[in-house]
DNA sequence: GGCAAAATTACAATCGATTGCAATTTTGCC
DNA sequence: GGCAAAATTGCAATCGATTGTAATTTTGCC
């Protein structure tokens, strides 16, 4: 047949226009050098061909890749996916900011096997910045990389000393709001639901202390520490409320899966909430809303935290050294306390 | 400082190694060719120096991208997030799916404002292939790019004539199973709640009036458009249940986001599940076994479907013209029903 | 020691776009 | 018409890795 190659490349592009190489690659990026009538010209014949440039040789030309990387590490269990409605609503709000500022977003679930899990991001010229969603375990990790590369923001709890820079809400904070609204309620013997290995669920234990403590309740609340994500840790918690003469009043649930699994629980057991036990979780995600009844947490700005994540990815990829940001929680109140 | 400067690419290591930029490429891609004195110097070198050869370049060089586009279009309301636990849940599928095949996920949401939406990604030569959650009201689109752009899948509604390879559960088939329960459980009035203009979710409704109109109950059920996305709809839910004589017995949910979110109106008014209507999903997401009482659904097999999509888009990336996958329905029976 | 084969390494073209600077063309003024 | 300035376009180096082929070195045998 006599159909005309595929154009493939700006070369062969130019050639049917009749100009050169820089000229055709000029005139699609809308340079002021390139005359109106050969510049309407070639992208007229460009839309013909259904050409567009090959971005990666445009980045590698310029030297940025137009990506960014987000990175999730799920601690070490390899079993896990990305089912946290937390992470998922991050990503999703952090895919739209992205989009906004003509970013690409390159995602990445890693299990931190080694110490230098992040190295293969980071130095593999693949994408412009990274934004690591959460910290698990590896602040100590973080830290180090932080140490060699600038464009590196994370998701997470600040703490002094630390030199990554986070976004996240006052954990200490929330957890004390969170304890503080069950003892105003009327709570005397609450229960910590959530794995304090991670940075942020200790942060929120140690407000949930001094709220205890404030209040003359003591400052060592019986933990149960409920996995993150969904639905795993069902009989472990039937197992912590069997106990009639221990069982709680009040559980602050480090996060809203969390509370949500104490919820579904809870109405298995015929215990009452918030009649019985009052229940309250962390995060505000729209999936809580959900709940029967619909559970009283405490908010953390997840549009503000990406939107701010993005903000200082951008700073630092500019190369100025920018400090945390640490947002204020607020008390969502509904029907659960 | 007399700090040396910093390895910025093979040829600033092969100085330093005292041999050529190629002997430096092959010793650090375990070629053959490279003496193993050599290699090993040349990579306890490269260690020493944390450098990691740019990515990109390579990848200009072997014209492959490494990268996979997963494009989520989010029909016409510019202002939704990707916030439904099914795309989330599909998408920490996907990571791990294509990451098993040392491909990087490229996350795009976009919104499908004119014909050409996906063009800018099958063209860009950012990535290997392509592929697309959820056809929204697209089809046609995806079928007009599927003419000229073999690497691209699709999670969807088959339907006979379509041109783009996809991948889902038999909808008419599931709709009728979901429908039929409800039957076999003693209702006579059965609602759809769901908006058919996705390919899906219409493909869905045509299962369950073909269930109806085999048990002689007609063929039209009452629709009430209800929106995938979580919480925006609950006014419209009450309005369509506030007449108790029109009220259906039974409710076939389009997806367990508006199960659930129907789940929550229907406890706001007092309305007994199952004892006065009964409820059922589709999808069996993780969420849904949170819901009070725990949703009966229409299970489809999303890490089957992930591999799915993925093993079908490597062979079409290899040049192969694979047809389409139909996954068969499965009934989860909860306590909603 | 000489020679052929094998092993090892070097050279430079290539992928495809961008862009500084040079060459050419066009324009406007005298 | 000639000339200088401005506008337009071309040339080719560049980004950084890969790799086919050539050059060089090493090895083993006679």
């Amino acid at each position: 047949m006599s159909e005309e190659p595929k154009v493939r490349n700006i070369s062969d592009l130019a050639r049917i226009a009749g100009v050169s190489a820089g000229t055709v690659s000029r005139a699609l990026a809308d340079s002021g050098l390139v005359n109106e009538k050969t510049r309407a010209m070639i992208k007229a014949l460009a839309r013909e061909h259904d050409f567009r440039p090959n971005i990666m040789a445009r980045n590698l030309r310029i030297q940025k890749t137009g990506a960014i990387g987000v990175v999730i590490p799920l601690g070490h269990d390899t079993g896990q996916h990305i089912s946290d409605p937390f992470f998922i609503t991050m990503l999703g709000l952090l895919a739209d900011a992205l989009t906004e500022r003509g970013y690409d977003l390159m995602l990445s679930r890693v299990i931190p096997t080694d110490e230098d899990w992040l190295d293969r991001f980071t130095d593999s010229g693949r994408v412009d910045g990274i934004i690591v969603i959460g910290q698990s375990d590896q602040a100590a990790a973080l830290d180090k990389v932080a140490m060699r590369y600038r464009p590196l923001v994370v998701w997470g709890g600040h703490q002094k000393g630390q030199v990554h820079c986070s976004v996240g809400s006052d954990n200490v904070a929330g957890g004390d709001l969170a304890t503080t609204h069950l003892i105003e309620r009327g709570c005397r013997r609450i229960a910590f639901f959530g794995d304090p290995t991670a940075r942020e669920l200790k942060q929120r234990l140690a407000g949930c202390r001094a709220a205890l403590s404030r209040a003359g309740l003591g400052d060592d609340p019986r933990v149960c520490p409920v996995h993150l994500a969904a639905g795993i840790d069902d009989a472990s918690i039937s197992q912590f409320l069997a106990d009639e003469q221990q069982r709680p009043d009040g559980i602050v649930a480090a996060s809203d899966v969390i509370a949500m699994t104490t919820l579904r629980a809870l109405s298995e057991m015929g215990i009452a909430v918030p009649a019985d036990i009052k229940v309250i979780g962390y995060d505000n995600l729209p999936i809580a809303e959900h709940t029967v009844p619909r559970l009283s947490t405490v908010k953390q700005d997840l549009t503000t935290g990406a939107n701010n994540l993005v903000e200082l990815l951008m700073r630092r990829i500019a190369g100025e050294d920018t400090g945390s940001v640490v947002m204020p929680p607020e008390l969502v109140v509904r029907t659960s306390t």
